[in-house]
DNA sequence: GGAATAACCTGGATGC
DNA sequence: TGCATCCAGGTTATTC
């Protein structure tokens, strides 16, 4: 499942293809692949065609790549990977990828003719093209840009907490406002962006928070030190690669990451817990799973 | 306005 | 073996 960590894996791997590159040509096998764009298959071919792409960006979960173009407007191509979306670096003319939905093939002035393929099983991610749109502290977009714009429909998104212009004061000052459990705002990405399931429970897990714990009961001590825990978990999974259970999630030559083997919580339950030793439990947490040890993890601690 | 919930979707796992 | 059902979960529209 894509969280932040796998999409950065991604970014990373594509910003030395596509930076420089021009789109020779665009074709759309499925246009469900296209939900969060405003035209349709033909409109999307044609807006992207002929372009330079200038670089890969990153907020949260979303990714995308600016472009360029003689009198074009200030445009990005959005990608959302949603749970099972994969972005592929292929060579000109390799074989249809299986849930392939878009492929771009491109012309890189050091790396020669390439293939982007967009292939994904369940088809909640999508591509879009979109116009960039002014930060709001002009601060830089995301990971991977210094330009002061985001595409317009990743603007409402909340920073993530690797961003060094994410606000922790702000952060806490909106905890504290919310009613809702702390895995909930967890998972909000207008509040902070790039956590999903996996990283939530590990880092409710690693900072010993219930995860139905009311936000706003924290104390400023223990939400620093969830914020310490989230960040430690993303730079870990990060640095592993990712978090890889069954092939959904691979990076751009199709390899898995390894950080599924360092969880502690998510998708263990009746398992030891690491640090006490008493089971992990699954609970039904609004249409998916929490993962967390009842011991470890008391809501008296809050 | 804030919070909660349903819907979207595919394929693997499970039960009968 | 084949069919039906359940489950996984990010985002967004809808409902309360």
């Amino acid at each position: 499942m894509p969280e932040l960590p796998e999409v950065e894996v991604v970014r990373a791997g594509l910003a030395p293809a596509v930076t420089g590159a021009t789109v020779l040509g665009v074709t759309v096998l499925d246009e469900r692949a296209l939900t969060r764009h405003s035209g349709d298959g033909a409109h999307f071919e044609a807006g992207l065609s002929g372009r330079l792409i200038r670089g890969a960006a990153r907020r949260g979960k979303f990714l995308w790549l600016p472009l360029d173009g003689p009198g074009r407007p200030s445009e990005a191509v959005v990608a959302h990977l949603g749970m099972s979306g994969q972005i592929l670096l292929r060579a000109p003319g390799a074989a249809t990828e299986r849930h392939e939905r878009i492929r771009l093939d491109i012309h890189h002035p050091d790396h020669g003719d390439l293939a982007i393929v967009f292939a994904d099983q369940r088809t909640f991610g999508s591509l879009a093209l979109d116009a960039l749109v002014p930060t709001t502290d002009a601060a830089p977009g995301g990971h991977g840009t210094v330009d002061a714009s985001v595409p317009a429909q990743v603007a409402h998104i909340a920073r993530d907490p690797l961003d060094p212009a994410f606000r922790t004061g702000v952060f806490r000052a909106t905890l504290a406002r919310k009613d809702s459990a702390i895995k909930r705002v967890l998972l909000d990405q207008s509040v902070v962006s790039g956590i999903g399931n996996i990283y939530a429970d590990e880092a409710l897990w690693a900072a010993r928070i219930h995860p139905e714990v009311p936000a706003r009961v924290l104390s400023t001590r223990t939400v620093n030190r969830l914020l310490a825990e989230v960040d430690a978990v993303l730079e870990k999974a990060l640095a592993e690669g990712g978090t890889s259970f069954d092939a959904q999630y691979v990076n751009v030559n199709g390899q898995s990451g390894y950080f599924a083997h360092s969880l502690n919580a998510y998708g263990r339950t009746g398992q030891p817990c690491p640090r006490c030793g008493r089971p992990i439990v699954r609970v039904s947490f609004t249409n998916r799973s929490s993962h967390f040890c009842p011991y470890c993890q008391k809501p008296s601690r809050a």
